[in-house]
DNA sequence: CCTGAGACTGTAAGCGCTTCCACTGCCGTA
DNA sequence: TACGGCAGTGGAAGCGCTTACAGTCTCAGG
């Protein structure tokens, strides 16, 4: 009843809980947090003072005295498709069951990455950064200021943890199947793409299997959008593949809604493949032969992983990949026995310089 | 060079700065913040340090000293389907744009929902919240705690402000529509609702129009797979619908799967329609029919509110319902010029006890 | 030459919390 | 009966920053 900050916003204290239970705030804080030894009487008497006066710990304090944020940045282009938004759900999940919050940052049209970086860096006590969202300097400062950090489909870096799906296998297999199909001229849809971000590994894999018969066509981004002018132009002009490798599903939908456009029947016309196995893909008509990717797993490993460093274990220069999982539908060509569905790629199959590699390559 | 932190994570500050630039801490605060005067060779011997330094205020200390945290928070059930996604796109935009972090929080699955929902309101400024995602009496809390509150898809309350899209002009005139179609017999398939929230508000609307003529249909979630099992039991048994309404875009999906599941024909045997307009409906086969909302409008509109509140605008109890459009495609039935596009449905064509109600109730 | 107004800058008091340290009783043991 | 040990508690020093408030100088006006 002395005036201050009586009921402001979030204005109750510690004080004035230790006040209301007749003791000092070094035992309010040692009986709600359960360090040091607090007399059951006490205690109880904190706790009905806490009830009362619906106290809750100012956050900007515990940080500081602690010296933690409890909380977890993510770093992502945007959330236009399910695939961002997939890898999130895992993450915060794990994250907030971990006690730490998640506070996110889309760097989609954005200029100024690098002070929305640092900011988010100051608020959190690790970060997770997807593939090439931040410039590469920015990623130096980060980890120059150890500041515990996980890149998601990134090349490897020293001084970071990085995580990934699968990807050069599984392109080979996709593009081993492909042949199957009997399809012999390719294209691969779904530039720009960074050296080693997923995309990058994804041509590299159909690459080594296709060599010269595929071809790289670029798109402006990943999104059915991009993907269908893409294709339109692609599938319009003379001398069109046979197949068409997307990078992403979404660029495949847009394909397919090329193909349907220019009265093209996809699989008879053209093939269209996917990666990624997004919900739209098994709506697609027709549905969509793609990789899956565990894109929740992958979030979830992110917030473990980073929770470790977090915590002082040094799994620095850690790199893991996780299996991806082909999954074939119509969009491909018609099923026969032989090309059935191969089964899950496990990233040991992965073998940059895997012998076969030239084996398989048409003509 | 005296020990303690020196180069520790993050562990620059100001003092060092200070001590580097010659000056004090204050004007180091005062040359980076740009209150209060300084001299300009001071200020480049202070930006000087900061560089070198690489110095980042620490968030935890501003956030104490200033006794705010520039960070907003978001709760929302899940990030599964498409719309909490665009939603929060739009959030995330505005809120970086006028210089606040974002903290999500997804309440999906959590049985600690009081504690994670009090967690998140200590460390933001305001809390923008979804629909039912949160109890009652959480929201009771969290208003009397005066912290600046958004509600999304909620029914009005006092002492924070709401925001919807518009719900029941809009399901009216896809009632309409259905009927002039033809139909006579219909289904809502997506219940359960809170009373209040979008779905209920679609449930009104259609049955404000139809009557009798529809039945409300349970289904365990919003999703693809909750809509395809109830519509599975709802399609399979004697005596179905003509058409299902559908609460939302992914539970036609199942809906239409299910169809297609048991050999009906959409639209010729059973009519689908959804709500939403997410990516997979254009996709879907046939197309679907369903209602266009502006989620990132939402969410954009959400964080300019918060931003108000926050900064002490006192906009309580505002209202604001947004303009929504019916997106008629293939899967409500055959086309035909009369029963073509309505064109946007705006709120104040929104009238809970509108007249024409009853005019154009079956039978 | 004196004086008042600024322009600059430093000192120090918090912001709300955690935690080290010291202090008080009490109990069991020598 | 004296004493070490320990449960229980309060005092007070920070954590890193912002911001009154109070100095110090410089300079124009009188």
């Amino acid at each position: 009843m002395d005036g201050r900050d009586v009921s402001a916003a979030g204005g109750v204290t510690i004080y004035e809980v230790a006040r209301r239970a007749g003791v000092s705030i070094a035992t309010v804080s040692r009986a709600l947090r359960g360090t040091g030894p607090v007399a059951g009487a006490t205690r109880e008497k904190v706790m009905r003072a806490v009830e009362e006066l619906r106290f809750t710990p100012s956050r900007a304090g515990v940080s500081l005295a602690e010296g933690r944020h409890a909380a977890n940045g993510i770093v992502f282009p945007n959330l236009s498709g399910p695939y961002f938004a997939e890898v999130l759900i895992g993450y915060e999940e794990v994250a907030s069951e971990l006690g730490r919050s998640v506070v996110i940052l889309s760097t989609k049209g954005r200029d100024a990455i690098r002070d929305l970086v640092r900011e988010l860096a100051g608020r959190v006590d690790g970060l997770v950064v997807f593939g090439s969202t931040v410039p590469d300097d920015v990623i130096d400062e980060l980890v120059a200021s150890s500041l515990p950090l996980v890149l998601i489909s990134h090349a490897e870096r020293p001084g970071a943890v990085t995580l990934r799906s699968e990807n050069l296998a599984s392109a080979r297999a996709l593009a081993r199947h492909l042949l199957g199909h009997g399809h012999t001229k390719f294209a691969f849809l779904g530039a720009p793409y960074a050296t080693g971000d997923d995309v990058d590994q994804r041509w590299q894999g159909v690459r080594e299997v296709l060599g010269d018969a595929i071809e790289p066509v670029l798109t402006a981004e990943y999104t059915v959008e991009s993907g269908y002018e893409a294709a339109l132009r692609l599938l319009g002009a003379g001398n069109r593949p046979e197949a068409v490798i997307c990078s992403d599903d979404e660029v495949a939908l847009g394909t397919i809604l090329a193909a349907e456009e220019l009265g093209l029947s996809v699989p008879h016309d053209v093939a269209v493949t996917g990666w990624d196995d997004i919900m739209a893909a098994r709506h697609a008509r027709p549905a969509l032969t793609t990789v899956r990717q565990p894109m929740r797993e992958l979030g979830a490993l992110a917030a473990r992983a980073l929770d470790q460093l977090i915590a002082g274990v040094s799994l620095e220069d850690s790199h893991r990949t996780l299996a991806t999982e082909p999954v074939i539908r119509r969009s491909c060509g018609p099923h026969s026995e032989e090309v059935a569905y191969r089964g899950k790629v496990r990233p040991h199959e992965q073998h940059p310089q895997e012998p076969r590699a030239g084996e398989s390559r048409p003509r």
